[in-house]
DNA sequence: GCACTTTGTTCGGCGCCCGAACAAAGTCTG
DNA sequence: CAGACTTTGTTCGGGCGCCGAACAAAGTGC
């Protein structure tokens, strides 16, 4: 529905806004120019085995749009000098939304993932969804307002929600995790105050997409994110494309079993990894162990989350050892996925990938008593380094993503 | 490398054997035809989008190569009544091995996985890889003979090994399973016999692509495979492809962690599925649980696996109670597979499955309890009926599989 | 019996793409 | 430094896959 909208970009009633590359050749074509930033028209003629006057064709089509530009000249391997094409980063911008637990933050990125604005605000998403609605709307004309560029060239808006998608229609979020999103709600309202097509995607899915493209999981095509904050969730990434399973739920290993003598979960089962790991039962552990540790800095005060992994960040062995306890937890989980998928990297996201190696360590160290085959056990296993925004980037990460794979989603932007 | 080689058929020293299909369009008319078993032209041009006149030329060239043939005419709509066009399931053959670790078992089956010859024997595969290799040739020949027909219309072999497969050189086992079939051994030596390319998987991968083909998974894009004999293995199917993983581990699960304070396992950890469940661990229970049992039918018997399953069909309390405690070990890593990847359906073959629904029931009672996401709860669990041939089933239709992806494999049949 | 449908074939033509040829702009060698 | 050689990018004629129109053959339905 809201995703199949096309984009009604600056009122020009033109029967066709530019020559759109709408053939399979011009899509490879302009996908390749993105990814090689610079390249000639020889270059892109050996990379697709195509001839070089049918790229000089295409090419010209695709300088028409404005999405490409001849950006200088290249090293001359042994003859004339090339005539570099590069892609126009800056002839579309996207917003993406990351709607959390408990807040909501908004980013307006050019079509190379560079951050053009960023606006962030804690709010009670579950108890007033109302309000959520005019926050999004809100932080987003803030974004745009910042940005202060022409509006005709927003593409899209990306949306993450803490809650699984039903691939079937991926603009209906399961009203059993967000009940008052039901129906055509939110995403529709955000379709018709932006005049753009609206995305909606799981956060762990969205994150391990900003990891493909941005982050840890460059190049690499089988990998696995796990998102640590309010609860635990896993985006897979196999072919470098986003497994949803047959439902929709692929990665919810929240109440996977690792303890089946361990304390009792809402889910009704013993032992779930979510009774464990997750950002109010780290808080419950520290403030218990409080009494165990008094010379720790947190000794004597009320810490939340953001306290514990600056502490462990400083060494506290307080928070080390709460920090410690998730990792194996985690380890054990994480050992299951290597040994289940072997993917070729394991990367793992949400506030709890703050702590960087003091999580690592622990962690990568629980894995290998429980991996026999050597080469899962060498799958590595890294912290993301795009902090608090890898979700919202992920979310517009995700409309860049289907416009290369459908140029008509780009703006038909300098038309002469 | 082997599987690189191209089939010499039947001494034709022709440029060109026939008009080899080798476009795109034809592939996918070749495929459309084996699906659909009796299609008219006009049908195939409604489901492929081309025109009638284009379908027409193709189809004419598909029959000068006797992969397909006029088989009647259809119902009308109205009109004229179509020429119905159907796949020669008989145009080839193919032999499937299934190397296992006490066994080696061959099937030669045509093109719709028709079984036309089988032949199986035990064999102590990783004391004796030499005797192995004769068996291999020796039961694959008595196959062909069985069967007595034209051998130029053999396409290829597909092998089933009980390890994992290395993506990057599919015909080199890793060494570290079966370090006797170390380099360009067995397998160079059976496309040298029989001169047709030849193709090797793991035996739980096959096993799900059997199960994708002819078994419990038909039409099922993303379903998990389970093997229980000898060992554990998993199949993953992802989008009608087997899943790898990075270093081509993926579905190894044998040590998968469930139980912090189970028994120690040979892989050095502790509580792994493959302490619990395989034939060896089943075999052990049984007999402790002997004296506890005076009335079991295994009473005073030494037992093996298959008495312990003929047991359990009977209904040995016994035998009931061994099956009831692996189905339990499965549903806790069943319940994770399902929690992480969401498949469509989860497959149970291998010599287990044989105890049906005495398996299922409690298996499924465990993964109940166990799943929060009542989708991924809702996921069906069958066991496999394809039996003791699925895997070498399996390992013939890879070949057939390639063969329909690249209809060059296919013999040059009837050139007239 | 007649109008209408559907199938499968023939045939002219359009469009994508290629290869050859060429001018422009380099590099390398003697 | 001049001339031979390379590489790039463009132009242009042509091949080939595919389409649509037209048609004969063979049905159905009123």
């Amino acid at each position: 529905m809201a995703s199949d909208s096309r984009p009604r970009s600056a009122g020009d009633g033109r029967p066709r806004p530019a020559t759109v590359p709408d053939d399979e050749l011009a899509r490879r074509v302009l996908n390749l120019v993105w990814r090689r930033r610079a390249v000639s028209r020889a270059e892109i003629a050996r990379s697709t085995g195509r001839s070089r006057s049918t790229i000089s064709e295409v090419v010209g089509r695709l300088l028409g749009t404005g999405l490409v530009a001849e950006v200088g000249a290249g090293e001359s391997r042994g003859g004339r000098r090339p005539i570099l094409v590069g892609f126009e980063d800056e002839a579309g911008v996207i917003l993406g939304v990351d709607v959390g637990a408990t807040h909501i933050s908004v980013i307006l990125t050019d079509l190379r993932g560079n951050t053009l604005a960023w606006r962030e605000r804690s709010h009670p998403v579950r108890s007033d969804p109302k309000g959520a609605e005019a926050l999004i709307t809100g932080l987003g004309e803030a974004c745009l307002a910042e940005w202060n560029g022409d509006r005709s060239r927003l593409m899209g808006i990306g949306v993450a929600v803490p809650s699984p998608v039903d691939p079937g229609s991926p603009d209906r979020v399961l009203e059993r995790v967000l009940p008052a999103w039901r129906g055509h709600g939110v995403l529709d309202r955000l379709n018709s105050v932006f005049r753009v097509p609206v995305f909606v995607d799981n956060d762990a899915n969205l994150g391990a997409v900003a990891e493909r493209w941005w982050g840890e999981a460059v190049g690499i095509d089988d990998f696995v994110y796990l998102k640590v904050a309010t609860g635990v969730g896993a985006g897979i990434m196999i072919n470098g494309e986003i497994h949803r399973g047959a439902t929709g739920v692929a990665g919810e290993i929240g109440h996977v079993a690792i303890d089946p003598n361990g304390p009792e979960c809402v889910c009704g089962n013993r032992g779930c990894l979510a009774t464990f790991v997750g950002t109010r039962q780290l808080v419950d552990r520290a403030r218990s162990l409080l009494n165990s540790y008094p010379d720790s800095i947190l000794a004597g005060t009320e810490p939340g989350i953001r306290a514990i992994e600056d502490a462990a960040l400083a060494d506290d062995p307080l928070a080390l050892q709460v920090v410690n306890e998730a990792a194996v937890r985690l380890g054990i989980v994480v050992a299951g996925v290597l040994n289940l998928l072997n993917p070729g990297s394991v990367v793992l996201g949400g506030s709890l990938a703050r702590a960087g190696d003091r999580l690592i360590r622990p962690l990568r160290e629980a894995v290998a008593t429980r991996t026999l085959v050597a080469s899962a056990a060498a799958s590595d296993i890294r912290t993301s380094d795009l902090g608090e925004r890898a979700v919202a980037l992920g979310a517009a990460t995700h409309v860049l993503v289907a416009a290369l794979a459908n140029p008509r989603l780009f703006p038909g932007v300098i038309p002469a």
